[in-house]
DNA sequence: TAAGGTACTGACATGAAAGTTAGTGCCGAT
DNA sequence: ATCGGCACTAACTTTCATGTCAGTACCTTA
């Protein structure tokens, strides 16, 4: 069954993924991956990551009230998926650097648009305006 | 304090909103939005309705794996936040059919990329590779 | 006559995500 | 001498998003 286009908007709208029939596989790798990058905090410590390296107490400023266990729970989340390096340096007190690799990067440039988005229409959003 | 860009990549990665000290306030509404379109569902059926307005049981057969109530649910929320649109044909047997808005819309063409770049790298992450 | 499709709603249950609190070891500043 | 900053970890608790199950009302098909 082939879904048809918008017909209102006349936009194009295509999904450029293989989808069999448009449907959203249950056991995909994709929902996993989909549920790390828009956590409640993955989203914010993508974004603040995408300024540049940042130390553990930087990351805990800027996504404004994040609690120490998740912004570690997070952080190494990032890190499994490959998306965040940790580089500790032996000195004291200890200054631990937070990065993103290069597919963090590549993910942290879909997110920007996304998350500048929200801002500009969240007012309105809550509001419940048009 | 200002915030050094990526001196590793060399990249860019400049975020388009005003944020003072580049912090994410805790109290902003944009956390409530982003919640809204970052949840388990939420993606799934605006990525659904971007091919084009579609029937509750399009949309339960397309997001594999939800349940009438959180499909309710979600378009609900959607339809608070001027996102999508409920259309009832007095029809029997019953037709409802569900679009985006322009807003809706909007968001879709930033979504789409997205999920398309988590479907092309779930595999990779998933199986702890680089 | 019974089963199934249509588009839902509501009560209740569960489990994962998130919050809370406390503790670590070392240091510099008050 | 004790307080606070640094970068965490572990145990415990709570909250909320999500899941499960049942029911609604009408019609069609078997």
């Amino acid at each position: 069954m082939k879904v048809s286009a918008d017909t209102r908007t006349g936009h194009a709208a295509p999904l450029p993924v293989a989808l069999a029939d448009g449907v959203f596989p249950a056991g995909c790798p994709s929902r996993t991956v989909l549920d790390h990058i828009t956590s409640k905090w993955g989203v914010l410590i993508l974004l603040a990551l995408s300024e540049g390296e940042q130390r553990w107490s930087d990351l805990r400023r800027r996504a404004e009230g994040i609690s120490e266990k998740m912004l570690a729970q997070t952080l190494k989340t990032l890190e499994r998926d490959g998306l965040v390096t940790r580089t500790a340096q032996p000195v004291i007190p200890p200054r631990v650097d937070y990065r993103l690799t290069e597919r963090g990067y590549e993910l942290s440039a879909l997110l920007v648009p996304l998350v500048a988005w929200a801002f500009e229409n969240a007012d309105d959003i809550v509001n419940g305006q048009r």
